[in-house]
DNA sequence: AGTAGATACTACGGCACGTAGTAATTCCGT
DNA sequence: ACGGAATTACTACGTGCCGTAGTATCTACT
């Protein structure tokens, strides 16, 4: 209920988002539903109909943004993958106090791979980097 | 279906492990349903056998672990409050190849409060003395 | 032996999601 | 202008999870 539904995709819902965010660099003006059928619902053996239902509940759920084009709707994702990882993110610990917070990305951290320690070390470094740039100048 | 349901609690659940956690500091042999009902389903209206389906449910979900105590179980936290939000982290990243994941974080950081950022660099620090101290000795 | 308290079993409604059918609309080509 | 093909709109159904709870059953103690 306060579980924000954007955090919590479907297994088909996210991967039309994932078919959206990779193919929509090359098609701005965003995909109609027959692309997305025939790019993951063929192989799946998926109605097309099926497509449109859970593209139409997506755009409710603003998972994707759409606009007309004739009669057919081009859809567009509405967030980035960045930003709807970031968002589950900070939802998952936005759950926690303060005070858990830090013991709890100990946890994290201590469970994460040398691989992803780095990725994150290597994010807080880009971050504080810009930081710096942002108070220099 | 893929989405690990040890990561995604409804509401009630969450009271309930909330409870457990804080609760079973104090009181190691676990949480009687009725120690449960009376601290936190009383106040909402709850029926006993409320709790007593939820505290099943979650036991067969392994959230929590259960012991006979004459006819009664006494509940447990299966997992703290840290190793769960943990979970739920990489769960979230789980789902984003490598590359992904650097600027998925990275716009996570960009999203963070500076107190949030602190308490990351700070669990980072953590993290690194213990391994400096594994390292040499 | 009866009663209080505990569990076991079963159930129901709501919501999210996967899945899809049918009806209505519209565009295009001839 | 008309018919067919494409597209959407509306509706629906099954399943799983969760909140919620009733009833039946069991058992320990008085």
């Amino acid at each position: 209920m306060a579980t924000n539904p954007r955090t919590r995709l479907g297994e088909l819902e996210r991967a039309v988002m994932e078919h959206l965010w990779t193919a929509s660099e090359a098609r701005p003006e965003g995909l109609t539903v027959r692309d997305v059928h025939d790019a993951i619902g063929v192989e799946r053996g998926l109605a097309y109909t099926t497509l449109m239902t859970v593209l139409d509940r997506m755009a409710k759920k603003k998972l994707v943004t759409r606009e007309r084009d004739g009669r057919a709707w081009r859809y567009l994702p509405a967030s980035s993958r960045d930003e709807l990882t970031s968002e589950a993110l900070h939802h998952t610990l936005g759950e926690l106090a303060g005070s858990e917070r830090r013991s709890a990305l100990l946890r994290f951290l201590d469970q994460s791979t040398p691989e992803e320690l780095d990725e994150l070390r290597a994010a807080l470094a880009d971050l504080e980097q810009r930081e710096g740039k942002r108070k220099t100048g």
